[in-house]
DNA sequence: GGTACCATAACGAGGCGTCATAGTTA
DNA sequence: ATAACTATGACGCCTCGTTATGGTAC
């Protein structure tokens, strides 16, 4: 028999939330005293540990009490909505992490904020996350889609990127044909080989949603500026080789 | 001139929700008609822009108040602890994302949930991340650390190594030089090497690290009995191997 | 003068932290 | 009886959603 305060120490659960257990009916204690200080039992100390492990894997108290009390079958539901939501978490921190390397990015480069273009981004990106998908879906197959969402770069490798973009933002006027266009349409080439491979089906229904997304914000912080001036140059590039 | 109702159109942004910005302060709007109600131009428009930016970038209101009048500097820095912080939290989901995994598939394959070792996990997660950090300095340098937190399985992969993990449970007490036990050697070396790649000073370092520290919970689902099997039935392969 | 807008105020939610006051235990 | 613990209660946090009441704009 554990009053309060050793049941605190024995898990790290502090009295208060404690308390607030028992008050939301939660986690009551075995019994009481004769002074009314609560005192719990080994089955509260294992109901405890399960409400601990599933409150740290994302659960409400509400659901956690519905959970526990419904045993296996709503355990095992619940977990795989649980996944879900996690990893939409994780997608949408992913997002927020890159958008937060480019404002980084751009400032150290001393471009201007363009808090207009980050704000319609993230409004494309939390208003609706199925109207993301289907769009993309115009464009790839479930497969393609997970390959370029989930383009896993190190640190250096985005930083580079975002050069590279930022490169490209200062020379959008320079012709397709130049010796700097053709460059940096070189850069570009090389660093999409390295982010994604040579699968050419994919490169090329990518480079699709790429070219007619992009003035929207979808693809932040690739404008339709640096799209179109990358096409230019690529193209030239192509044609050129076969000469 | 916006009326409040046609800003909240044009931006998304909630009535309510530009209510209550005027009333914390964060931003007024230009004018007021003479019966009180509000009255939005451009500027206003462009820090609300600012305001939404930096709250998905995950900033407080109170945060994003100080970061905006305070200019480019703050908002330098802010973005670097931010970028800290979310990273911090991706790192974090992910250890749920694995925890969540290894329950749903315990329930799966019909063994009892360890409640207990699950809230010792967490409790070694949630407690102090630093001290963790600082037990794996012991092992491995930075890049290898890296190397271990990010090691990014897609579905199936991790399917099949909670599920070896599984099976190597079932059977701790096999000996280590029988069939089965060598079978679950190779199967283990096998998913080690698709994970990490063979850089030896690597998986000796984290193999190291995975023996001694397999007794707390640092490594669930692996158990210091699966970890203690392996290692014989991998030692008996090797030396094997060798004669 | 009707109808869509608007201002202001108040409650609520989640999961406790943090006092404050008074009673209990060893 | 003293020190350490405990019970209960209430306010606060943060960012709004959600009524409710009554005044404004066109």
């Amino acid at each position: 028999m554990l009053s309060i305060g050793n049941l605190s120490k024995k898990t790290g659960v502090t009295v208060r939330t404690l308390g607030y257990y028992d008050q939301i009916g939660l986690l009551s204690p075995a019994s009481r005293t004769e002074g009314g200080h609560r005192l719990y039992d080994e089955p509260q100390i294992i109901r405890l540990e399960q409400i601990v492990s599933l409150k740290y894997l994302g659960f409400s108290l509400d659901e956690i009490k519905l959970i526990i009390d419904d045993g296996t079958e709503s355990i095992y539901n619940s977990l795989e909505k649980q996944l879900h939501l996690v990893r939409e978490q994780k997608a949408e921190l992913q997002r927020v992490e890159q958008a937060l390397e480019s404002m980084h990015h751009s400032i150290r480069t001393d471009e201007e904020m363009n808090w207009s273009l980050l704000f319609q981004v993230m409004k494309l990106f939390q208003q609706d996350q199925r109207e993301l998908k289907q769009r993309l879906d115009r464009y790839l197959d479930d497969q393609q889609k997970q390959k370029m969402l989930t383009a896993n770069l190190d640190n250096e490798q985005r930083t580079e990127w975002l050069t590279l973009i930022a490169d490209v933002k200062k020379h959008v006027n320079e012709p397709p044909h130049s010796a700097l266009a053709q460059q940096l349409a070189t850069r570009w080439m090389e660093h999409v080989y390295s982010m994604f491979g040579s699968d050419e089906a994919f490169l090329e229904n990518a480079w699709e949603a790429v070219r007619l997304e992009a003035d929207g914000a979808m693809f932040y912080p690739m404008t339709k500026e640096v799209v179109s001036f990358i096409q230019k140059a690529i193209t030239y590039k192509e044609n050129h080789q076969l000469l």
